[in-house]
DNA sequence: TACCTGTTGTTGTAGTTGTGACAACATTTA
DNA sequence: TAAATGTTGTCACAACTACAACAACAGGTA
């Protein structure tokens, strides 16, 4: 009788977002535990209904995630968890390919319209994951200069890394408080110790402190802790809103100390 | 009016595969066509129900598939194909990643246990793709010997590869008709030209020559065309059945002229 | 015979899809 | 200014579909 309860429900949802079924997990993780089973000892092991494996077995049996014999009556044996996930990433990774390309023709038919519209937007971004693989998209869009103000949070591993590849033509600087050592600056960027980083009312939070990434001084990215549950940031590449912050950051790097 | 009928379902289905619902996908193609959009002009491009647009929006920007304004109405912008489907390959890519570790953990747990049982066994694989598949990991097993009794449809580039990067203490050999000239055959295999090929009554199809692997003289995955619309193999490490082949891949041998 | 396998069809249930209505706000009109 | 009109965002709920669960049955095997 085995016993796996502590994460069983948890191996469900994650095989679900492989495309499998209540059912088609509970069969293939009861089958992982026997080497080979007929369909009524799956049905004893896995508590799925008896006449619903058959039609189970025959989908995971598709998908090459089971095993069948020829002798009657059937047996029943799971393929490794190591290869029959990757085969079902290989089908997801080859469809997505294509999807890939036949969305991109949609998007691409109006790249040559001119975009003025939304260049004069501001654009919300909701969660931490989120913020964080758009900052780093932010940063490796940088052609000329990438300029940050940043409070505690900011510089993340992932976007250290981000900053560390930018070529030597790309001028990166980082406005900091400078009152701790930090070991967090990567090696090409310039560091500003400011002091206390003076930040505008409307963008400071109570929890966090304000970031503000300008990257061109074209683009512009800010952290802004909303109190909530969840954090957000704003982006956009409308001049007026840049120029805002392009302007904080001339103040502050106006005030800054030479290193 | 923009006008993509040709394979918009077709994307449907395939973004269902990445876990998105039908509405999902809608909103999210419409979007594509039109550089923002307020929630009411995207269910005028799309034909989702206003009310239901809301909550789609919602789910998407969580996954960051759109972005949104800070503006008064709202306006939603798509985020580009191609950074979209990375994000959620890469979403489902950590989860494989976790669950293989939890079911290898379960699987490993009952390797210790003897294996006769299934050793017995003659396995059923059906589709191509499972076939080739499952022939491509047979021959990286390999330890001492691989060898192919090869019909016309056999050696399939991923084969020829798998084969290929065998190392040099692997002996590799290949039965052919040897009539035509062949350039399917990698360099580290030896051919061995035996005339027609003959074969059992049992395994022989209308369709398809039969095709037998054998590999370190104890597994066996045999071809078998059942003139029905899928192809089919049988795969076994039963010492009866292994011995049925290689008893037969002697003979074929001790007929080959020497090359 | 008795038992088990494999298949079929029916019913329940959860999640997605679709409709209508409503408060809040902005814009227009008298 | 006040009323009329229209739009946005939200809610509650009906309809539908795919999956889940069960009961019943034909064909084998002992």
């Amino acid at each position: 009788m085995p016993n796996i309860a502590p994460s069983t429900s948890m191996i469900q949802e994650h095989l679900k977002s492989l495309g499998l079924t209540k059912y088609e997990c509970l069969v293939y993780i009861a089958l992982l535990q026997v080497d080979g089973a007929t369909a009524t000892e799956i049905h004893e092991i896995s508590g799925v209904p008896r006449a619903s494996v058959y039609p189970v077995l025959d989908k995971l049996s598709k998908n090459q995630l089971v095993n069948v014999t020829t002798t009657s009556p059937k047996r029943f044996a799971a393929t490794p968890p190591e290869e029959a996930i990757d085969s079902l990433i290989a089908r997801i990774t080859r469809n997505s390919a294509a999807v890939k390309h036949e969305l991109t023709a949609i998007y691409e038919e109006r790249t040559s319209m001119n975009h003025a519209e939304r260049q004069e937007m501001i654009w919300n971004i909701h969660g931490s994951d989120n913020i964080g693989s758009r900052a780093v998209d932010l940063i490796q869009s940088a052609e000329s200069s990438v300029a940050i103000l940043s409070g505690t949070t900011i510089l993340t591993p992932p976007i250290q890394k981000a900053i560390s590849t930018l070529g030597p033509e790309i001028t990166v600087e980082i406005a900091t408080a400078g009152i701790n050592a930090r070991d967090d600056i990567p090696g090409n960027a310039r560091e500003l110790k400011i002091g206390i980083v003076p930040y505008p009312e409307k963008i400071q939070g109570d929890k966090h402190t304000p970031c503000i990434i300008i990257v061109d001084r074209q683009r512009v990215m800010a952290f802004v802790s909303d109190n909530a549950d969840i954090p957000s940031a704003l982006y956009s590449e409308s001049p007026g809103f840049v120029n805002l912050f392009t302007g904080y950051w001339g103040f502050v790097k106006g005030h800054a100390p030479l290193p």
